[in-house]
DNA sequence: CGACTCATACGATAGACATCGTAGTACGGG
DNA sequence: CCCGTACTACGATGTCTATCGTATGAGTCG
């Protein structure tokens, strides 16, 4: 079975044109999204699911994997058992240039805040 | 309960410092929400509630206006009758440098790309 | 005072969402 | 072929949210 290829589990995605403003906003407004896409830029590549340590259960991970993907942040492809995970960083930065970084940027800026105690 | 009241028409603020990046995002995560910053960002000063038109209720944009101040995106101050709304931008730029005009910019490609159909 | 305007508060409601647990599907290897 | 791993799908649930209508408070002006 070496020619049976992945087509049978395809995720769908939105087109670059259809991402909208106020979808990522929604998707980066959770914590635990922001978490997430704030690890996937450090890391530049992708990373599976199961990579993340987050404090949720298996389901509600998946949960919040979708979300980023339909709201057009993240690109999802399975790769064998695992979902890989990536950053939509070239549609988003065509969309809204700059945007992305200035986010990371406040996300990062924060997290330090809050690390230096608040 | 004519007298006693504590001066009820001040309106809590977030301090500077509480405002949390999570909550301005989820504040602006809504398109009626975001066109209000828009047009709060494109006056420059303050703008009474009733100077937008918004197709809901009068309630509704109240609702609204108050997410935006108890996340920490505008401030709100009585004038007589009305109910002056400016941006905090002041804030914001201290927090997230650079956020806000990104958003902005955003928010107008995104409206400029809807305008011209697609 | 009395009427009018601006905005609020309260109660209700319908829909969205984050979370979980369980059962199930897809893939790869012994 | 059966098992383990990785992720999903489904159903349930409690909470949050956007919306409305109505009644109310606060200020202004006749």
């Amino acid at each position: 079975m070496t020619s049976t290829a992945v087509t049978s589990r395809e995720l769908p995605h939105p087109a670059r044109d259809e991402i909208r403003l106020e979808g990522v906003l929604h998707a980066l407004s959770d914590p635990l999204r922001l978490q997430i896409v704030r690890e996937l830029a450090a890391d530049g590549g992708e990373l599976s699911c199961s990579r993340f340590d987050l404090p949720v259960t298996k389901s509600t991970t998946t949960h919040h994997f979708r979300v980023l993907r339909e709201c057009g942040v993240i690109r999802q492809a399975y790769r064998g058992t695992a979902k890989m995970n990536g950053l939509r960083e070239g549609d988003l930065d065509d969309l809204f240039p700059g945007l992305l970084d200035s986010l990371l940027a406040a996300a990062a800026r924060q997290a330090a805040r809050i690390a230096a105690d608040g």
